[in-house]
This record gives C-alpha cells, structure tokens and sequence, in this order.
DNA sequence: AATAATATCAACCGCAAATGC
DNA sequence: TGCATTTGCGGTTGATATTAT
C-alpha cells in the first residue's frame, strides 16, 4: 500500500508563486535553515505542498544560483557530462553549482539536444558516421550513485550579476526588493532592480539573502574557506584542460572541481544532512568509468573544442 | 493587427532511495 | 528487520512569451 501524494490534499495551492510566499519561505529558512520540509508549510501557513517549498528553494530562493544564458563553456561541460552520465542531472548540476538540476534539464531538452542533432546531421554528411547513439555510459548506479549522485548545495558567487536577465516584468523583483527591506528582513539590499519576470529574479532574492548567509553558522571549518577560481567555476577547468592541451578524458576529469570537495560543501551552512553523507571523493569505480569512457567521447570533445572559445557550431 | 505556431521554463507528478522508528 | 514517512530526482506538463504568417 502507497503513501498518499503530499500534494493531493484540498486546500493545497499551485501554479507559479508570488512575492509574497517567496517572503514567507525565505524568511522562514533564514530563521530555521532549509530541510525539514514537511514542517515548512505547516509552520509558515503556506499553502504549498513540502515538495513545492523545496522545489521552490532549490531552483530559484537558494542563494548563488545563476539565471538566464549559458555561455559556451557551460554548454561544453554539459554536453561533455551528459555523454558520460547520461540524464542524471543532479549529478551533472554538482559540477555547475551556479546552475540548477532543473536549469540543466530544461537548457537540455530546449536546445542542446536540437543543436546536437543539428550537429551530428552535418556531421553525417561532412565527416565519418558517428556512434548510432549517444555515447552514455552505463554506470552501475548501485556502485556510484553515492559518489556521482550528488545535488550539495555549493555556491558560487552570490553577488555576480546576471547580464541575462530579460527586461520584462523588473517591476516585480524591485517590489519584492522592497518588500524584503520594508520587513527588515535583510541587512542589505540590492540596488539592482532591473530585472526579468517574477520567478526569474530570484536571483536578487538570492543576493539579499547572502547576508544572512553570511551571519549563518556554519556547519563545517570549511564554510570560511574561499573557493579558488576553479573551484567556483568548473568552466575554467574545462579551459584550463583545452589550454593545457590536455587529451584525455581523465585529464579533464581531474581537473574538474571535484563536487565534493570540503571547500565549496557546507559553503553556504546549509548542506542537509543526506548530502553530506553522499558526498565523497570519487571512488576508484568511477574514476575507471571515466576513463573507460575516454574514446568514447572524443568526439564530444571535438566538438567541445570549439565550444570553449568560441560558441558552439552546431 | 490578429491569429497560429513554436519556444521556453517554472512547476507538478510519480517513483525510488534514504531515513527514522 | 520491516514498515512508514520524508526527501530527492527525472520526466512531463502547461502557462506564458516570442516569432511567423
């Protein structure tokens, strides 16, 4: 016998969410921290499901999360990372912490996925057949899902300033700016106001909750560690290998910020306790995945190449 | 200018894994 | 150990925006 769907209760509302409940949330997590989500809507009042708190928190309140365009080399390392993991997007997310399961998943299935098809077309006629499917690697999940299945809550640069930003609807993000200071909620707040539609500019939410962030305890010694360069931004490493003239897949692999690594974890004090337990170095397992993996990717690499200096030629 | 077609992405749903008792 | 509950993930949907006719 099933449990029931947390979301079938009468009275439970859904659709897009307002200011006003991103208030609520946000205000509620400064106070209590995220997790224990089945409280959230009880404690708040919220009319959400759990799910939906979290699923909100997650993608759009969580502070350091990047909106809007991917650069190029976002879409290499995503491209590259989808061939070796296959749709596990949360895996694939550990490596962008800027970028979102849900980001990824939709920037894949809305355009890399047409450009990649666009791409193995020309290449059909210009070049060699490629594989007859995509190059996923069957990982056996019951041997790594606990090192590679990873969603930690790593943040990059809260204060970055998303240039992507649509010029529609700022309106609302400035309301919510100042509905936020109106309930001294925050210790600073953000002059940047100009903005997009309403659930796209979060992203200032996010940056008025770095304060808080900042004044929450941390829950490792390593919350105060500043990340490197590299380690905030996987993209450099990607360049870094292309740079280097790096060949192989392993190569990269090491050079890739390791999404466990203690520095970025518990960077924001929020890491659940779950994650925690699933992070860990990689394991000898999936290093030899990878690497089995090599030539199997060189074609994405290929295309990669282009990818990091230049946007991608599909 | 109006309508249709298409693209985008926030949010929902169902399932499975993890956790607690 | 087994069951109930909670959490997280990935696929999918549907509302909205944009572009084409």
């Amino acid at each position: 016998m099933g449990r029931p769907p947390c979301c079938d209760k009468v009275g439970i509302k859904k659709g897009p969410w307002t200011p006003e409940e991103d208030i609520i949330l946000v205000s509620y997590i400064q106070e209590h921290g995220p997790g224990n989500w089945r409280s959230v809507p009880i404690n708040t009042g919220l009319m959400r499901c759990s799910k939906s708190c979290r699923l909100r928190w997650t993608n759009y309140l969580r502070p350091g999360i990047r909106r809007g365009n991917f650069t190029p080399h976002e879409e290499g390392i995503i491209v590259h990372l989808q061939s070796l993991l296959g749709n596990r997007w949360a895996a694939i997310a550990s490596y962008l912490p800027q970028r979102t399961d849900n980001d990824i998943k939709n920037y894949w299935n809305t355009h890399l996925k047409k450009k990649l098809k666009k791409h193995q077309a020309i290449g059909a006629i210009f070049a060699p057949p490629p594989p007859s499917e995509p190059s996923i690697i069957p990982l056996p999940t019951t041997a790594i899902a606990g090192h590679v299945d990873l969603h930690h809550d790593v943040i990059g640069n809260p204060l970055s300033k998303d240039s992507s930003l649509r010029p529609a609807a700022c309106s609302n993000a400035a309301e919510v700016t100042q509905l936020i200071a109106r309930r001294s909620l925050f210790a600073a707040t953000d002059g940047d106001s100009s903005s997009s539609s309403y659930a796209s500019s979060m992203d200032n939410i996010s940056r008025l909750l770095n304060g808080f962030m900042k004044s929450s305890p941390p829950q490792n010694d390593a919350a105060d560690i500043k990340p490197s360069a590299t380690e905030i931004n996987p993209l450099l490493s990607f360049n870094q290998y292309h740079m280097a003239g790096a060949t192989t897949l392993s190569a990269f692999n090491d050079m890739l910020p390791s999404p466990q690594q203690p520095a970025l974890m518990g960077h924001s004090g929020y890491d659940e306790p779950r994650q925690q337990h699933q992070q860990g170095p990689l394991s000898p397992i999936e290093k030899l995945l990878f690497e089995e993996a090599e030539e199997q990717v060189v074609d994405l690499m290929d295309l990669s190449d282009g990818c990091c200096s230049v946007p991608m030629m599909f």
